[in-house]
DNA sequence: TTCATACTTCGATCATAACCGAAGCATGAA
DNA sequence: TTCATGCTTCGGTTATGATCGAAGTATGAA
């Protein structure tokens, strides 16, 4: 009988792992970027690119153009109300994400969420420059200390081209791994990007994975030692 | 890559036209052998039987074996108001299937939603049950007031009985035609067995439709007058 | 201007799964 | 027993769509 409408249009939608994740991702309630979708979705722009429209044409999400980037929400309160319900079937039947793989245990060492470090890694880190006064958390917000600005001075960052860029400096963002916040915002993406530059850490091409070297992972150690 | 539950399977299932035609069959509340679905989704038995058995095992579908039959049915109210959310998502951003019918009209007006009376009819009763404290909204919950109880018994509905059940006793349902809520739970359930009982109204053969009597109809309105 | 970034479009590959024919199993009837 | 029915399993075909490389467009920065 074909009547009603059209369930098995929104549900092959959802039903894409990596649309899922997408979703999944905006129900937090924040816009996200095209690309930062893609990094958490683990995906390229192309392909991201043609979720991001097919969800668009469908009505779940909208799109705010601002500048270069291309901002994606969640369309209303309707679909985040009808993604809840099915967050909430899936997990009475026990269908939880499959999370198996060789490269899982890598992934939550340390890997970049989206431009910053993520991770064990992550945390540790945003945890020890707390312990020592270096970030002070109000509220949601973050700040540099004094004591913090001297303490990257020393790690070789340049904090006055970070302060140009239009983006906070610093930002929590909340790590799926180990459930617990770590660094985001400009400083987050300048501090991986200065273990880059020294040698310490390297990407692994094509996975969000940071791969430490020996002698990487012994100064990281020595200069965020746990609380 | 994200933790949680896994939207993306109970999506995809539901995605294929041919399981999204069996469930929305199954939203009439009777449980139908493979046979009648493989009819209704227009597939063959082969085919049928594998999609009966994955939504089996993923927990959307039970299953009872009669003699050489077996009877499918929603598994339990979630599955059920999961796909009127979907419907009513589906509905509003125009997703409708390619044929629309006749019987599009009696559809709007009252039908079953699974197991509970949804549509115009079921708003109304919904709406009146509030507007005269039979029914009182706490946020999401919705509770049968000491009057309520007054009421439904003059009804003859035998709320002990109801009680008995494990399910909760008032639930709150979106319609996807009207776009608000109506009672689900076991007393949605209870009243709508009763106006059968009444012989107020009786289930059109293979479809979604409640039928009112012109008497029926009468006594309804009389029952919950509009606000 | 030139370069970089953010995103889209095109084209081709490839994996998944929907589908059905044929055969097999289980139940019930004759 | 034999036959019919209801459903499942197996095997092979086919269509869909997810994916990415390459190239193109748009915006902003230098």
């Amino acid at each position: 009988m074909k009547e009603g409408p059209d369930i098995a249009l929104i549900g092959s939608l959802i039903g894409d792992p990596a649309r899922a994740n997408m979703l999944t991702t905006l129900m937090t309630g924040k816009a996200l970027t095209a690309s930062e979708l893609a990094a958490e979705a683990g995906i390229t722009a192309q392909t991201a690119s043609s979720h991001l429209s097919k969800l668009e044409v469908a009505g779940l999400l909208t799109q705010r153009k601002q500048g270069r980037h291309r901002y994606f929400a969640l369309a209303d309160d309707e679909v985040g109300n009808l993604l809840e319900a099915m967050m909430g079937l899936a997990a009475k039947r026990g269908h939880m994400r499959a999370r198996t793989g060789p490269r899982d245990p890598a992934l939550r060492k340390a890997r970049v969420c989206y431009n910053h470090l993520a991770g064990d890694y992550g945390v540790r880190m945003f945890d020890s420059m707390v312990a020592r006064d270096f970030l002070a958390e109000e509220g949601e917000e973050i700040f540099l200390t004094e004591e913090g600005e001297g303490f990257v001075g020393e790690l070789g960052i340049a904090l006055p081209d970070l302060e140009k860029s239009r983006r906070p400096l610093c930002r929590s963002c909340l790590d799926w791994s180990e459930r617990r916040t770590h660094l985001a915002g400009a400083l987050g993406t300048g501090l991986l990007d200065r273990f880059y530059d020294l040698g310490w850490a390297h990407r692994i091409e094509g996975s969000r994975v940071v791969s430490f070297t020996s002698e990487g992972e012994r100064r990281f150690r020595e200069c965020f030692p746990e609380a």
